[in-house]
DNA sequence: GAGTGGTCTAGACCACGAA
DNA sequence: TCGTGGTCTAGACCACTCC
């Protein structure tokens, strides 16, 4: 029945969404603290059940808390991964039998899953970028602390490298980038394309994204020395697990 | 009184969500179309207005839909900008007089209001970053085709720039780098740590950004010949304006 | 003025988690 | 078992946009 008491002032729901964000910031809920759930909201201020939902959503959405069903909703907590652009395509790392992977969880455990390579037709911007019809496909996905943290899709003209390691799941010491330098087409040059947005289902749900998580994109290109593109890599991370750097000299 | 007929499958609003995103994708609606509105899908579905407004807000919150008050919602159109992180700090561009932004919008026009310069006791981590106590504080909004896309916010250490043109609101030609080589503290090497999350409600509302809208968060630290950090910059960016790319050799 | 999305109420049944 | 969030109905009034 009755509306907001005042037309200008915001509506009930954003003004007990702006309460709940301030005492987050204001420490008095701190990371992984229950927060008032549905019932304690509708008492306290004497609101319905469905208004008590909308001002706990806006700080869903707002990623700063997490539903637990049969639970609460909880404050969010973060553990970014720091990711290095420029430092870790460096030909130490994956000259030496290093996984490139390696350096962007600084010693943090981690786990690759859901592997799967194949053979296809080369969608229209990877044919464009890598200046072929048919591209094999390495998908995977990484996890840390348990956690799955990044899908990525790393496309190869068929030409490069049919029959060499890596189209097989396990592409040995070094990874792809140290098959491509024994195929003679060591990357040389990198271009990277960092966008973010929120995530179609299959992403949310692979990925394990509550609402409110944008993801990352970064697609890498990868170049060897006679200038052409010999990897496409488009990756998608959880936003709340990832720093990306890039160091660079003027 | 219905739910979902069958238990295990998903709820109706997210299927009439996944329909709608699907025929999106399909083509079926372009960008910047009109989706059916709450009234069509309640009749279509025979569902409740509730029900039909939460399908709808699925959309929103993917930031594939944007909400018009009285009139409709429409799948979002995007237009990025591509911002070259290495190559448009080249010392070409901010030595000859011409501003670092103008590398970004690739000609489109671009504008720069609620200009604020303060001189500030330095946050922890600014601080710490810059060494010093209290700095100087540049806060600007960028607009390109008369959209806000880009809030910004630079700090400089006190004893570097007092007294230069760095603390009033024009810098003049070539902006603040410019000014800090005509003091001898030329900035050579850049750091960009780049994040992404939701908007805090104030970011959003001065973006203009509708719900489903991260934001690209870019913190520099730009470094001078002897080591020492002589800027640091927080870009906060619209995520569905900006395209981030990185070049590098191995 | 008709239609749109925005907010709100007062109920209901469900699946799930913890005790 | 009980409280939690998840889904849904059937109404209501409002501000806004478009014609």
């Amino acid at each position: 029945m009755m509306q907001s008491p005042v037309p200008h002032e915001p509506p009930i729901y954003r003004r007990i969404a702006d309460r709940l964000r301030q005492a987050i910031k204001a420490g008095e809920f701190r990371d992984g603290d229950r927060l008032p759930g549905e019932n304690a909201l509708m008492a306290e201020y004497g609101i319905a059940r469905a208004t008590a939902r909308q001002a706990l959503a806006v700080l869903i959405n707002e990623g700063m808390a997490v539903p637990r069903r049969g639970s609460g909703v909880y404050v969010r907590q973060f553990r970014p991964i720091r990711r290095h652009g420029s430092r870790r395509l460096s030909r130490e790392q994956w000259g030496t039998g290093r996984a490139i992977w390696d350096g962007d969880t600084a010693g943090r455990p981690y786990a690759v899953d859901e592997i799967a390579v194949t053979r296809e037709q080369a969608a229209e911007d990877a044919a464009r970028v890598l200046g072929c019809e048919e591209v094999w496909v390495r998908r995977r996905r990484y996890s840390v602390d348990g956690r799955p943290v990044q899908l990525a899709t790393s496309h190869f003209p068929v030409e490069l490298v049919t029959g060499s390691p890596i189209t097989v799941p396990d592409p040995g010491p070094g990874g792809v980038y140290a098959r491509l330098r024994d195929l003679g087409h060591a990357p040389v040059h990198f271009t990277e394309e960092v966008r973010a947005r929120m995530p179609a289902p299959d992403e949310a749900s692979r990925l394990g994204l509550s609402a409110g998580t944008p993801v990352i994109v970064v697609c890498r290109t990868a170049y060897a020395a006679g200038g052409g593109a010999v990897e496409l890599n488009t990756m998608i991370m959880d936003a709340a697990s990832y720093v990306l750097q890039y160091d660079f000299d003027v």
